[in-house]
DNA sequence: GATGCAGATATTTTT
DNA sequence: TATCTGCATC
């Protein structure tokens, strides 16, 4: 059965073209086809999994130019990923027929973000070219301010204070915005003055960081009227893609531009998401912004995607089960179009976290040997310290993997350096940026020498390279310092002189030599030395791709992300759930459901309910990746941080429908206990231990949790007094213990409630002492 | 300015 | 357990 039949019998369409329809439209089912044709007025398009979200969007737009009721440079269209953004304009290409150069508002928020403040910079106190700040460069400024303010970093941690403004700014709130009472608590009440000299401080380096994209074009826009305006008549029409990702910034910035001024006409916005897959809730998403759509937009059509033309009856049931046990959500009912009921969903319960990367290392290469690609097949893990050990044993195995996510090429030390090269002599003032290379590589510049420059710079108000200007002029340096400092200032002068003649990446090219950067890790005997001469090649390289240099610093800036190696290798890939959002695979392997992990114990103790069910989504997620088979695995074991922890079950297994799921239990543990299918619930051991575990999972974790808050660590005027560890060590040395899963043994050591035993059967292991009882 | 040790710290991650 | 960070020391 193919997947989409060409006609539809089913319902009369509606559509101004009447009996021949633009082939474009052929092979839409009646949903999508109203949900491209509904040009006009605000509508909301909720996606479910597999239901052809992204050709829905991308027809739309083809639609929209097809019928010429924009032009390109009239359609806003935002998505929250440069990846998604691509495919995006990839995708209309096809629709249309022809390139998309004529659509400059299709990007991510950030970039059109970032677009928009540029035209307006001055407005908002920056020039145009302006720095984009990231992550790290924040958290160093940030810790100067600490230490201007003589705060104790120790106490107050920078990075804290940086998750906090990120808050701040995802709410869409500046340094006026925000309340003592959210403020307050950070360094005695400095929060909100920190807040404040941090955007101030931004402003002289003349750099936005990756929330002020959005957080000032927001003022802009309210404090500048007709500049919105000329957006808001440009903007015909606007869509939004993974809506349910979208924060209240964000969110803000959009309604700023879709309401109309009069609030008579309707804007044509269009969102498309997807509730159940809103996993982004920890860095600040708001599935509210979702829920809410149709009270923000009164009279917005709202059309639900179900048809499922990815997975098999058993998966879609499986996930849709597991996903109704959360109650905020709108309600969705996924159908397959598969038409096949497929394998059941198998729940694979193994000894450790060893046997389980053991296990589906057999697996995978007995579909293998079946005939399947590798590159159909994925291993989706809940955190990524999950990954070491597929990865240890796919290399035993001599099994191609590769890993998705993980550690980004811009975020590497050389790279980074050789990017603050470059945005020095881009922007003169960035003073983060010269900080960064004035003395790499060494050049005699030690701290004494940089308090005299920064002294200077404060005193004068000026930019680092400016003080350095003056200060070269005076006796203020020793002779050494100061010829130093007028040769690097020569260089840099001399580099900016060249920006205008030659071609960006020979300047790059030539400041890393001429600089001794090169010359730094070619004379480092470190392992890792070449890797990072070749990393700086390939730097260059991608420069050639950009037409200048301010071009490219924000395309790095804003891209984090790079192709992620050859496609064309066949190769398992290794990826947390997050990254695997949008992706789908024939075979996806779901390992280490057990409490704690999965759901993480963290996201239930800071969020609660709403933390659970963000976890249960990611679940979801996890589940509808598959289109065929859908092996989801689960250790009775698991070493966290060394100490090794008897895992329970995770409530999700116990939320999917029996008779699509088929359990099976390796049995492979020593001296273990096996897990089978008669007691409380189909997941659960029958505890030794009764009193403490005999009921199901989920109960007993709630139990864990409020027992987890109710001592609470002890503070007195804020202060750290003492950490609770729960009742201390109740073992002695030499005591014989039981253990639920490694049987008897003998305690060794003690430390706090973690216990060193040495068992009888596993060996010595480190354990926490609620896990075992006397023997 | 390099080296080494003690101590903390340990989800998810994009822009 | 492993890794990173800051600090102290030579």
């Amino acid at each position: 059965m193919s997947a989409v039949p060409p006609h539809r019998p089913s319902g009369p369409i509606t559509s101004q073209f009447g009996a021949r329809a633009p082939a474009y439209l052929d092979g839409l089912n009646a949903e999508q086809r109203e949900a491209v044709e509904s040009t006009e007025g605000p509508l909301l398009v909720l996606a479910g999994a597999g239901t052809g979200k992204t050709r829905v969007l991308t027809t739309r737009i083809g639609h929209i130019l097809a019928t010429r009721r924009a032009r390109g440079s009239q359609i806003l269209a935002v998505t929250f990923t440069n990846k998604a953004a691509r495919e995006m304009k990839e995708r209309i290409a096809k629709v249309v027929g022809a390139t998309v150069e004529g659509m400059p508002w299709l990007g991510t928020f950030h970039s059109i973000g970032a677009r928009i403040l540029r035209r307006h910079a001055e407005l908002v106190g920056l020039r145009p070219d302006f720095t984009i700040l990231d992550t790290d460069d924040q958290i160093r400024l940030i810790k100067q301010l600490l230490s201007a303010e003589n705060i104790d970093e120790k106490r107050w941690p920078a990075r804290q204070f940086a998750s906090m403004m990120d808050g701040w700014k995802n709410r869409g709130q500046l340094p006026k915005d925000v309340s003592e009472a959210d403020a307050g608590w950070f360094a005695n009440g400095k929060g909100k003055k920190l807040y404040t000299d941090y955007q101030a401080r931004l402003k002289t380096l003349n750099a936005a960081d990756f929330g002020d994209l959005l957080l000032e074009g927001i003022r802009l826009f309210k404090e500048n009227p007709e500049i919105l305006a000329q957006y808001h008549d440009r903007f015909r029409y606007m869509l939004v893609d993974e809506y349910q990702d979208s924060n209240t910034a964000q969110y803000l910035w959009l309604r700023l531009l879709a309401q109309s001024r009069d609030g008579k006409s309707q804007s044509n916005i269009c969102v498309v998401g997807d509730d159940d897959q809103s996993i982004y809730g920890w860095r600040g998403a708001e599935v509210d912004n979702i829920l809410r759509f149709e009270k923000d937009f009164p009279g917005a059509k709202v059309i639900k995607l179900e048809r499922n033309y990815r997975s098999t009856s058993n998966i879609l049931s499986a996930a849709s089960h597991l996903i109704a046990h959360n109650e905020s959500r709108l309600g969705k009912t996924l159908q397959t179009d598969v038409g096949e009921q497929g394998d059941k969903l198998a729940v694979t319960s193994v000894w450790d976290s060893e046997e389980e990367a053991r296990q589906v290392g057999e697996e995978i290469e007995q579909f293998q040997r079946q005939g399947d690609y590798l590159n159909d097949m994925a291993i989706l893990v809940r955190a990524s310290f999950q990954m070491r050990e597929f990865e240890e044993r796919f290399i035993t195995l001599g099994l191609n993997y590769r890993v998705i996510g993980g550690p980004r090429f811009y975020e590497r030390r050389e790279i980074r350096d050789a990017l603050a090269y470059l945005r020095i002599i881009a922007n003169p003032v960035d003073d983060l940026a010269l900080e960064r290379i004035i003395n790499v590589p060494k050049r005699g510049l030690g701290d004494a020498t940089l308090q005299i420059v920064h002294d200077t710079a404060r005193a004068a108000n000026i930019p680092l390279v400016a003080a350095i200007r003056d200060l070269v002029e005076t006796e203020e340096l020793k002779p050494k310092q100061r010829s130093t400092f007028r040769e690097f200032l020569r260089q840099i002068d001399d580099w900016a002189d060249r920006m205008r003649t030659i071609p960006h990446f020979e300047l790059a090219e030539q400041v890393l030599d001429e600089s001794g950067y090169t010359a730094m890790w070619q004379n480092d005997k470190s392992a890792d030395a070449p890797g990072r001469l070749e990393n700086l090649k390939e730097l260059i390289r991608s420069m050639e791709e950009f037409e200048n240099l301010g071009g490219f610093l924000e395309h790095i800036a804003l891209v984090m992300d790079r192709d992620s190696g050859d496609a064309s290798d066949d190769a398992v890939s290794i990826m947390t759930l997050h990254s695997a959002k949008g992706l789908e695979f024939d075979t996806v392997f779901l390992p280490g459901w057990e409490e704690g992990l999965f759901p993480h114990q963290r996201a239930l103790d800071e969020s609660g309910l709403a933390g659970l069910e963000e976890e249960r989504r990611l679940a979801y997620v996890g589940i509808t990746r598959a289109r065929k088979r859908c092996r989801i695995s689960l250790a009775q074991n698991r070493r966290i941080h060394g100490l090794w922890q008897s895992a329970i079950p995770s409530r999700f297994l116990d939320e999917l429908p029996t008779e699509v799921v088929e359990v099976t239990d390796t049995g492979s543990s020593y001296g273990g206990y096996t897990y089978g299918g008669r007691q409380t619930t189909r997941f659960d051991a029958r505890d030794p231990f009764d009193s403490v575990y005999e009921t199901p999972g989920w109960q007993r974790a709630q139990r864990q949790q409020q027992s987890r808050k109710s001592p609470g660590p002890l503070t007195i005027d804020g202060d750290l007094v003492a950490r609770s560890s729960g009742p201390s060590a109740a073992y002695d040395v030499g005591e014989r213990v039981l253990h639920l899963k490694f049987g008897y043994g003998t305690v060794t050591a003690t430390e706090g409630n973690k216990l060193s035993i040495d068992f009888e059967k596993a060996g010595p292991k480190k354990v926490l002492d609620s896990f075992v009882k006397r023997g």
